[in-house]
DNA sequence: GTCTCTGGTCAACGAGGTTGACGACACGAG
DNA sequence: CTCGTGTCGTCAACCTCGTTGACCAGAGAC
């Protein structure tokens, strides 16, 4: 049994995503863009660079309401990465696309987010970084099987 | 390299962390305890359950602000968990200390999330929870050496 | 006695979401 | 063709969990 006192895994947790959290929209700074937040990562993970992804598929790509990255969008739009475009295919549908300015964005974000990554994988070294990402995977409620060990 | 579009490594953390509050708040209401919410750990997981604690220790514990924590404090004094009692021994400063019933409250908390913690445990195997605790405490920037995996 | 530091507090704000309701359009069944 | 049902985006209201800045009262060193 763990002494009293320490943090409970919920927290370590919720730390360590911020910590992380933290470093990318750092690199993003250095990167010329001051203006990240973390949670700009919902999207820019998941928006299809050429064309744009529609605000249902983000959101559900994301793992979030639609209401929620719709606020996200919205912040963006009003930052000049993305704007709305109506969808060809279904005249209910708008497609988010980015900006020139936006594609600029993204590319460094996802650059900003491997650096970051490949930090944690090189000094948590490599078998601890997948077992890390496993573990994850697994506590979210992934299906997969965790092998023996 | 993964697959672009895979949650980066912060946001999988976060989700982590949300499910296992979650499954603690859920068996905290099971236990009739029906307003319990996540951050309400910050306090219950630091508070002395007999003589109470400074506000000040209690932020500093859970790292974060003396103004956050206060406001976890309002919130279980409202709720009737804590009051704040002078400290004897130094007039500037009061005491939180749980009542009757918070000491209740925080018992069944601790072992809500003992209870979280044990089912990662076994469904992690010893090893894969040992290594994510480690893991988490690197990445937090603790101090302590990683061994050799 | 003054000086500085510390404990608690008030006020304002920010990030990052949630649920509910709803109008507009899509689309298959009849 | 039109009708029911489901989907897309949106508005509004709300919630949790923090943050920084300013400040006062009391503690403790000198």
């Amino acid at each position: 049994m763990r002494t009293v006192g320490e943090p409970d895994l919920s927290r370590l947790l919720l730390e360590a995503s911020r910590v992380l959290g933290a470093e990318v929209v750092a690199g993003l700074e250095e990167r010329g863009f001051p203006d990240a937040r973390p949670g700009h990562a919902a999207l820019f993970m998941h928006i299809d660079r050429r064309w744009g992804t529609r605000l249902t598929d983000l959101a559900r790509r994301a793992r979030m309401s639609k209401q929620g990255m719709m606020l996200l969008v919205d912040d963006l739009e009003n930052r000049g990465y993305v704007r709305r475009v109506p969808d060809a295919e279904d005249s209910r549908a708008k497609v988010v696309r980015l900006t020139a300015r936006g594609r600029r964005f993204v590319a460094e974000a996802r650059r900003a987010v491997a650096a970051v990554e490949a930090r944690a994988r090189r000094e948590l070294g490599e078998r601890r970084y997948e077992a890390l990402r496993d573990s994850l995977d697994y506590l979210t409620g992934g299906v997969e099987e965790l092998d023996g060990s």
